[in-house]
DNA sequence: GTACGTTCTCTTGTATACAAGAACGATGAT
DNA sequence: ATCATCGTTCTTGTATACAAGAGAACGTAC
């Protein structure tokens, strides 16, 4: 785990507790974040409330308006578009430096992650957990820590909008298939090869971005 | 500009004005940050101030330890060899994109930007500042905003270990001449090209690296 | 009936007071 | 003389009070 067990202050817990509402979707983009509301929820004053609110406007996951309140941030398709763009070379330099530096417990972990998506393939959401595991474990075989943490940052903070489109058709199987290919890629030592079926495996483009707005839409009339 | 003129919170101002002050290594890594001196420094309470340091702690450019204050964050050498080799993907990255979108305004601004470069050639300081310019129009120019943002952040963190190398042999030079191999393949619309001299022009490797962790040692006995 | 202005309320922004933990120093013992 | 322990002081963490701006609602005028 990147956040370490140790102790954090009581403004990085609640951050932590507002962040995963947030990326569960149980806080959506656009929603008001009241801060009397928070604090009374959390049993604290509002003081850490507003400490907890400014670390994650700097995250990007909400957005404050001096004056006017912070709200769950909701992105333009534009946005969501580059967002997932660099999110897919993040993922694909992380092919590439597995990889060269493939450690045997870093096989051994991706190995299990990916049976472990197989186990679930026929869940949707199961296999949705699953697969964030699978992309953490070559985050973390790219023995890059830095890049580590900021692959899971931004994945994190694309998860609300990734869960919008979990059943597309055929997406799992595909998925799955894909995976297998990175996979034998980067145990193969094919950095180049596997960060090339990364890509477009991590980008939304063409029809499944126009979904991915579609749902949005849907979201924004709720 | 990306932070925009518009109306900024003042836990938002004050970020900016302590984060210059740790970009220009006025704060150097390790000192620490008293939450009463800073209030006095700017005549405001410990409130607005401690919203200031949850900011720039979740950008990393300071560190919070419960309970015991706030640190400039100082980076071990591992960790620096890891973002620079985050920068030179992500600069490489903004390469590809730039030579496939680029439009007229983004070429007169790399072209303009250049020619500053090669104005100040002699003087280091000068030069430093116009080597910044210059990759940020390359950032602009890939037309992925989300990207630039991204590119312009981890430049400024790294800023202040940029700094402690500025004045190493023919460096400058280099620099230079790279800049100009860069430039003519982006405007060739090479951008596999431009990435590929831009990863080794960003990333500090061997010797380089070698020099930096020296005069980083350097500053820790100070 | 609609549009504009005024007032009232609700929320955010900031300072300050108080509580509690950490660091530092002093005093004593070995 | 050195180390440990206790107490003091300084700093951080949190709540709360107060100020001020934004938004809503109501009333009035056209």
């Amino acid at each position: 785990m990147i956040d370490d067990a140790s102790v954090l202050s009581t403004a990085q817990r609640l951050r932590q507790e507002i962040e995963n509402d947030i990326a569960a979707g149980h806080l959506v983009p656009g929603e008001r974040l009241d801060e009397v509301s928070l604090a009374n929820r959390f049993h604290v004053s509002r003081t850490p409330i507003r400490e907890a609110l400014q670390q994650l406007a700097m995250a990007g996951m909400v957005e404050i308006r001096p004056r006017r309140g912070a709200v769950v941030a909701s992105l333009t398709p534009e946005r969501l578009y580059e967002m997932f763009e660099v999110m897919a070379e993040l993922e694909a330099m992380c092919c590439r430096l597995a990889a060269r530096r493939l450690g045997p417990s870093d096989a051994i972990a991706l190995e299990r992650a990916h049976r472990a998506c197989e186990a679930v393939r026929q869940d949707h959401d199961a296999y949705y957990r699953a697969n964030e595991v699978f992309h953490q474990a070559i985050y973390a075989a790219s023995g890059n820590v830095f890049l580590e943490e900021q692959a899971r940052l931004l994945q994190r903070r694309l998860q609300p909008y990734r869960r919008l489109q979990l059943r597309v058709r055929n997406r799992v199987q595909n998925s799955f298939s894909e995976h297998e290919r990175i996979l034998a890629a980067l145990m193969a030592g094919e950095g180049e090869e596997a960060a090339r079926i990364m890509r477009p495996h991590v980008q939304v483009q063409g029809e499944r971005f126009s979904d991915l707005i579609a749902s949005l839409k849907l979201l924004g009339a709720a």
